[in-house]
Order: C-alpha cells, then sequence, then structure tokens
DNA sequence: ACCTAGGCATCAAAAAATTTGATGATGTGA
DNA sequence: TCACATCATCAAATTTTTTGATGCCTAGGT
C-alpha cells in the first residue's frame, strides 16, 4: 500500500510553480533558487512517477501534458493537505488564518453572508473570507475550477463531480400591504389571492419556482409587476400594488421607502426549497472551509 | 498561505511508525534505517512543527502527547493522500490495487455486498475489498476508530463526525403465501392484514421500523412469530404461519425448503427507509473508498 | 541499594541529496 | 542568419541525512 512513494515535497512543491507559471526560469525566480535546482527536481518527479508531466517548448516555457493536467489538479489539494496538516500540528488547531472564498447565490447573501462572516471572523480574527456572488450556474462554474471550495445554493441539480449538503430550509411566505383583507389574518391560501395582483420576484431560479408555487394549488397566477430586485418587490407590495410570495424574510418589515409590509405563513402544503451547501465531491475541504461549513450547520441547523 | 513548511515526506513516515510501533527502535527495525536517523528525524519534526509529540520513556519506549495523537490521526489521512497522489500520476488511474474495508448493516449485506464486490473486482483485479457487517452501532464505531472507511446502512442519527450520502431507498413490501387470499391482489394496506397473523424480522433498528409501519395504519397489530433470520421468516410464510414486512427483495421467491412466498406492493403511503453511505465527514477518502462509492451510487441510484 | 538491560539522544564522520553557476543545446522571431 | 530566451547537463559546493559509536537514563531484577 505504502512505501513505493520516493517524490518530496520541495519536488511537488517545485513543479507546481512550475507548471502554473509555464516557466522553469519563472518558477525559480518566485522560489528563489536557480534555475537548475527546478529543473533537477521536475526530472527527478517525473522519474520516480514514471510520467511526463510538463512538456518543454524549447525557447518559449513549458506545458502540461495530459497527465500532467491530472496530476497538477490533484498536487493542488495534497499542497493544500501539507499546509492544514502543519497547522494542525502547530496548535493553531483554533485560531485559523488565510483567505478563504466561498460562493453565494445572489439572492441568498444578503440574508446569510452576514451573520455567518461576522460569526467566523469573531472566532478567527485573521482569517479573510471573501465571497463570490452569482446564479446557480456561475456558482457551479466557479466550484468546478476552483474559484471557490464552497458555495451556499438553492438544492439543484448539479454536475456530477458535486456534492450537496443539506443546511436549511426556506420556507415562502406571503407578503401583503398593511391595508390588504388578510392583514389580520394568521395566514393564507395562495387560491385565496387568486384575484389579486402578484409581483414576481424574478430571478432565474426563484422565478420558475415562485410560478410553480402558485401553479401546483391549481390556479393560474399571471404577475402583473415583475422585478429583479429584492427591495423594488417588496416596495410594490407595500404600496398596495399586489401580494408577493418570498422565502427570505428581513428582520424588518420596513421597506426603503418606509412603507410596511405585512407577512403571512402559507397555509399550503408546500415544498420549502433547501438550502445546501455544494463542494466538490472526492476533494478534501481545507480546514479554514471545514470551519465553514460546521458554523453553516451550528448557525442554520437549528432554525428549522 | 503556503511555503513555511519545512518537514519532509519522509520525517512524517519516520514518525508515524515511531508513532504506532511506540519505539523508535522498532520503527527503524521496521524501515530498515538505524534508529538514529528515526531519533533525528522525529526531532528535526518537532523542532519545525515546534509541537512535542512524543513523550521519551526512557527505558521503555515512546507515548504520544495529546499533540502528537491527534497529529497522527490527521497524519495517517495525509499518508494515504501522499499514496494516493502516486498511483494517480503513474497512470494507475484506472487499475486500483490495495485493500479496501467498508462496512455493511447486516440485513443489507447479502443484497448489496455480492453485486457491489463483482462488479468492483471487475474493474480493480487487484484490489481486495474487504467488508465488515454489523448493525449500525458497531458500524458506527469502526468507521470512528478506522477499521473501515466506509459503511453502507439504513439511514440514522449517527455521531457528529459522520456524513451520509444517499445511496437508494429500501421500499417495505408484504409477503403472503401463495394460498392466501390476497396472493392474486396487485398490492394491499396492512389494514386489510390487521386479522392475519404477524410475522416480524427481528433485528435491531429494522424490528422498530416495521413494528412503526404497522403502528402508523392505526392497526395495532402483535407479531405472532418472530425471527432475527431472514430465511426463517420466509419460510414462516410460505409454510401459511402468517405475513411478514420486509424491505429487501431476493430475486427468486423460492425459500430454502423449497416453499413460495408471493410479494405484494404495500398500497399505504409509507416512507422507505433510505439506504446510505456513511464515512467521516472531514476527511478525505482514499481512490479506493472513492471509487466503491461511485459503484454504489452507479449500480443503485437507477434502481429508483 | 546496586546492577543490568533496553531505549533514546548525541556526536563526528560518511554518504547522499540538493543546489549552484557555468555551459551547452535547441528552437523562436526579427 | 543572428540574437535571444529557455531548458538540460555537469562538476563543484553545500546541505541534509544516515550511520555507528557512545553516553545517559530508567525499570526491574537481585
Amino acid at each position: 500500500m505504502a512505501g513505493d512513494v520516493n517524490f518530496t515535497l520541495v519536488q511537488l512543491r517545485y513543479f507546481a510553480t512550475a507548471a502554473e507559471a509555464c516557466s522553469m526560469t519563472a518558477a525559480a525566480q518566485q522560489l528563489r533558487v536557480s534555475q537548475s535546482a527546478v529543473s533537477t527536481a521536475v526530472s527527478q518527479l517525473e522519474h520516480s512517477l514514471q510520467v511526463q508531466l510538463l512538456i518543454r517548448h524549447h525557447a518559449k516555457g513549458l506545458s502540461l501534458t495530459a497527465a500532467g493536467s491530472r496530476f497538477l489538479q490533484e498536487l493542488k489539494n495534497f499542497l493544500a493537505h501539507a499546509d492544514d496538516l502543519a497547522e494542525t500540528a502547530r496548535g493553531l488547531g483554533t485560531r485559523l488564518s488565510g483567505e478563504l472564498v466561498i460562493g453565494c447565490f445572489l439572492s441568498l447573501s444578503p440574508f446569510l453572508l452576514p451573520r455567518l462572516f461576522a460569526g467566523l471572523t469573531e472566532q478567527h480574527p485573521d482569517l479573510r473570507v471573501q465571497a463570490i456572488e452569482g446564479e446557480t450556474e456561475e456558482l457551479q462554474e466557479a466550484l468546478l475550477n476552483g474559484q471557490c471550495e464552497l458555495a451556499l445554493m438553492y438544492e439543484m441539480d448539479l454536475a456530477e463531480p458535486l456534492t450537496t449538503e443539506q443546511i436549511t430550509v426556506a420556507p415562502p411566505y406571503v407578503i401583503v400591504p398593511p391595508r390588504h383583507r388578510f392583514a389580520r389574518r394568521k395566514g393564507v391560501r395562495i387560491a385565496e389571492l387568486a384575484e389579486d395582483p402578484f409581483v414576481l420576484y424574478d430571478l432565474p431560479h426563484s422565478r420558475e419556482y415562485f410560478m410553480s408555487l402558485t401553479a401546483s394549488t391549481g390556479v393560474s397566477v399571471q404577475p402583473r409587476y415583475r422585478s429583479s430586485n429584492y427591495e423594488t418587490v417588496r416596495s410594490l407590495v407595500a404600496n398596495g400594488q399586489g401580494y408577493s410570495i418570498l422565502n427570505q424574510r428581513p428582520v424588518r418589515d420596513t421597506t426603503y421607502d418606509g412603507g410596511q409590509v405585512v407577512t403571512l405563513p402559507l397555509l399550503d402544503p408546500v415544498s420549502p426549497l433547501p438550502v445546501v451547501l455544494a463542494y466538490l465531491r472526492n476533494t478534501r475541504l481545507t480546514r479554514r472551509a471545514q470551519a465553514f461549513a460546521a458554523f453553516c450547520r451550528e448557525l442554520l441547523r437549528s432554525e428549522d
């Protein structure tokens, strides 16, 4: 099982640097060693793996072979693993540092990220967290090419190398203006609103979800207004232009322009949209990402 | 992020060997190097990590410090990762070798393991697969202390460091003797069998599940017979001693003693038991385990 | 209390490995 | 064709690792 591994961590690091720089000379400068050190290290690595990793273009740098490219991808995880190991050992077990990039679905981010980031940087003051916000497709892309390690999004069919872990659910609810005839009710059914004008929160996947909700009750609802801006939707409702269905609830029921909306639970038996954490299956998460995931679970699991 | 890592793979391997042998001398013999080589390697590792890993008991071997113990656990994963990396690179990407230990819930194993093992060893002739069969608690224990990497079981609340991935579901069904009044039916409700004697398949968790199924229909059923042997249950039914509820279906409806049972779908809206793959969260699966998981998904996902 | 045996640390010397700087080989682009 | 940039190779220098010898420490036997 083990034992027949004779490469060294230094060789691996030199190769990774050279491969990413497409140049041994550049890599050598970056690593503050001589060019020949890089050259021999890469050769030895290739020899001990019995695989050619780089193609030498004589006057114009390097390029990766197919095998080299696959290897580099694995190698990056491995080197990150090595760094993690060192940090773990140094007893920096508690205080994390470095940078973590996560993805977050656009409409989710204002509700989740502030609390998550605040809590996380409180626990780990030296950790820099950065978010990529976007639609599901963009997040999937970012996960696949390694721009971010984790992404918070709604449950979706994702490409095979990705998995998800359900973190919480976002139950849909109705908002109506304060003067609305249902404003004092404890809850409402979609069918009861069939005659009211509908304001659609119009984002790629949310759109289909909200429309399917209204469709599932047998009522065919045509939106009177649409907006891809969450606050615009709320203001339209506050100003009596109709009702809307949303599934993230700000703490306050006041809109930007000072209006008010009333929040009503949906009485229809609808399935709430699961909020998941997506990441590359078969890949090891860094300690930073693990901490983020643990924090998501801790913070969001309880609020059913 | 990276860079401040100066230990070498050799140092790590020497330390791991010494820690597991509780002796540098023994480790040195095992590694075919001198005792002082191991001693200095460990010292250097401790120095570069700035952590004491081993306590030297002068006349009687070594023991791990708390930090050393945590580190060793991480280290084993890391060294496995290194081996994986080497194999990946050598283009042995397709042909896996070595040993894989998985766990499997007792009542599940005769239905799943033969096909999984057969398929897997066909793809990877050099891979030795071994199974630990047991109850949920035993499997959980085995996963936690690293006796197996993966376990196939029914969905359960597991200890925090474990996660699950749903692989398939096991829908419950009814078996009755061939002469039974419902034998020609297309399906049956539990309530319709309220007067019939019930044969309970009596295994720790399955027991509670089957009893809750009958309870959920409002009928209180007392089992007339119980057996923890799957084939005994089937033979009892074949011999007209009552009906039973099971959720794994052998290909043949013939029992060991030549009798016959008739399989009927349950018409009650019951929730089928999910079959999951459990493993340590936050831990990287070896390529062997990844292959097994992929094979489970491939083989079982399709059968609804 | 005093040996003794087993086990780890340490040291200088030897061996192995890595790195360097110089040089050579090879293709690119003007 | 010529300069130029890039990688490979070589011997020497340097660093790291290993070795074998030795010393120190403690548990356990007498």
